[in-house]
DNA sequence: ATCCCGAGGG
DNA sequence: CCCTCTGGAT
């Protein structure tokens, strides 16, 4: 193992080294508004960024707002989300979704994961990549990918998303955690993914726990 | 067959 | 904690 110190040297290098890898890391997701950014997230689930902004070009053309979604309903809706898989329930959450945001908050997106966890449909990770990348807020929720690429290189011991991310924010500057968020996501899945892992070509190997551990 | 940048419900 | 929802890519 390297002779790099604390937690949050580790830390440190590791935001380095992955950003020098994935210098285009960011979201993905095709948006021109917080709410458009908060109904792709949501159909993000499950399936990848460039079908969901395939599907929501078309969508959004039509339909932005939450009052023109809800003219929608629910089969046209489902009919236009169908190829992303999961339809039934990401249409109904939706629909629930901009119902909410009309009676509650005068039609607009909420800019704090409290407020925005509260719509059905979204969790945590909905929630955070919303206010990271539609209002600036720093975030860094803890997905498939963050929380696996989080426990292999040692940066994370706890077994829930909630207290991992706890873990991270207490590592990396609260200035850093929108990008380590999309930083380990890119790592996650370019190259340490959850099958067969690229460790030979990992530019993060030198301070990775399972790297040691396992000596792959 | 298996996995995907999830969320809700039992 | 485990299950289910779903189509598409690999």
């Amino acid at each position: 193992m390297a002779q790099i110190g604390s937690a949050e040297e580790v830390a440190q290098f590791i935001y380095d080294a992955l950003q020098e890898r994935f210098p285009d890391a960011q979201c993905e997701l095709v948006f021109n508004s917080p709410f458009e950014l908060l109904i792709a997230t949501i159909l993000s689930a499950q399936c990848t960024d460039d079908r969901v902004n395939l599907v929501t070009a078309s969508l959004f053309a039509e339909a932005n707002t939450p009052e023109s979604i809800l003219r929608l309903g629910q089969i046209a809706l489902e009919t236009k989300i169908r190829s992303l898989g999961l339809y039934h329930n990401k249409a109904k959450n939706i629909l629930a979704a901009c119902k909410e945001l009309v009676e509650n908050y005068y039609g607009q997106v909420p800019d704090d994961i409290e407020s925005l966890r509260r719509l059905p449909g979204v969790g945590r990770k909905t929630a955070n990549v919303v206010v990271s990348n539609a209002f600036g807020v720093p975030a860094i929720a803890v997905d498939t990918h963050v929380f696996r690429v989080a426990h292999r290189l040692g940066l994370a011991h706890e077994k829930t998303p909630e207290k991992v991310e706890q873990e991270l924010m207490q590592i990396f500057p609260r200035d850093r955690w929108s990008l380590i968020h999309h930083l380990l996501i890119f790592h996650g899945r370019r190259i340490c993914n959850a099958r067969k892992p690229a460790c030979v070509e990992c530019p993060v190997n030198q301070v990775c726990k399972m790297y040691f551990e396992d000596k792959r």
